[in-house]
DNA sequence: AAAATGTTAAATGTTGACAAAATTTACGGC
DNA sequence: GCCGTAAATTTTGTCAACATTTAACATTTT
């Protein structure tokens, strides 16, 4: 059985825990954004030396949660709409890149269960959204995306990801993105599905790069006609 | 006029100084692939204290350079031959979509200069090629994609690049990639240089993204052929 | 001789203290 | 009353020491 330590999860080590929870703090808004992370509160806050949070604080900076500024601290990271687009754009990429890597690695035969995966995931959600149960609709839409990253065979794809997602959480607590056409959704995600099934991986990029960017026009409308993301 | 301190640049600290320099002994290959690194036996080296090597240690694992086991220790990232088949793809993800965003924004009154710099850089390597000037064309290519990456108006989507280009160090020293077909590649570059000209984003993400894929290619057979990285 | 266990040395994880820089506050002049 | 300067305070940057974990070695046992 693999341990915490030997994989990249670093909770083996307290500097690692500190880092999950300060991170937990920035995407559940406790800390918002442009606020400044005191390295001593933070540290007797959570009863460990400074140089513990120090640590933290540089990882989650690199993650780009976290703006440093020398000498003059920490603060989080305040997304700007611009920025935002931006985000959205790699997402895009990355996430067109996973699909299309997903179709080949089918085609080459590894893989097999994916498509089952996904047909699996797509029933629920065609269930939840006949019962408008929005949060489980939302846990299955960031499944259907884990399932195709994972399925691309590229972990550090999924780890960038990830990132890209985290570090839109401000927009996402405004809630903007929850308005967004489930249907047409659902629509899109079936026809990536049916482009990797056929193993055809540029329909795959194709349709995958569509669904992003159309996820981002549909909230652009939103985000534009209410301004800030703090609001 | 902005300093390295307001910037992502991090050289106004120390432990931003240790992080470029032993960034620079991983990548020119003082430290090889699969080492160790003795906290203690570099800090005495550098002359600063455990914490601030420590500090780069961390930061450097992030980027991808340097694996952290916990209470092991750090090791230079050995790259293998999937992993870098699965860099190319996230590379030339983000180029692609770094393409598209460039020929977008051209086409939006953005960015004037743009096609006369990637002419002047296809000029100067036409020239490079004719001569043989195979160190000046490397150049030249590096600024290629650097002028599209700067041109997308994504900082973000640069910073990532060239992380992943850095990662890719291992497989560079061998000098394999300095065999790939250069012609080819100027055409490639031609075919996007069009693309963005006219402003068709949708052109000039699979022109590049055909370039990317292709250098890939030509590089694999080769590196099939030899075998390791390290060789 | 090989495997398992106990012991020792070395490296990492964590901490508290000192030094330097930045921010805030207090003060004097206009 | 406001602005600029200088002391005072706070905060970050760096360092050296302590604690814990790991790796290597010697010893014992089968």
């Amino acid at each position: 059985m693999q341990t915490a330590r030997t994989i990249g999860l670093q909770r083996a080590t307290l500097a690692g825990e500190v880092r999950g929870e300060i991170e937990r703090m920035i995407v559940s808004g406790d800390l918002a954004a442009g606020e400044k992370l005191n390295e001593l509160t933070l540290s007797t806050a959570m009863g460990v030396s400074r140089g513990t949070v120090r640590e933290a604080i540089r990882s989650l900076a690199d993650s780009g949660l976290i703006d440093l500024i020398a000498n003059r601290g920490a603060f989080v990271h305040k997304t700007t709409l611009a920025e935002a687009r931006n985000l959205y754009d790699l997402r895009g990429a990355i996430f067109a890149m996973a699909c299309a890597a997903a179709a080949r690695r089918l085609r080459e035969g590894a893989e097999p269960r994916l498509i089952a995966g996904l047909e699996r995931n797509l029933d629920q959600m065609r269930a939840a959204h006949a019962n408008g149960d929005t949060a489980r609709y939302y846990a299955l839409n960031i499944e259907f995306h884990d399932l195709l990253l994972r399925a691309s065979g590229n972990p550090k794809a999924k780890t960038m990801y990830d990132n890209l997602v985290r570090e839109m959480h401000q927009f996402r607590r405004k809630g903007l993105s929850l308005v967004t056409n489930v249907a047409e959704s659902i629509a899109e995600h079936e026809d990536i599905t049916r482009a990797i099934a056929k193993g055809d991986d540029d329909t795959a990029r194709m349709s995958a790069l569509a669904h992003i960017t159309g996820g981002f026009g549909r909230y652009m409308t939103l985000a534009e006609a209410d301004a800030s993301p703090q609001g």
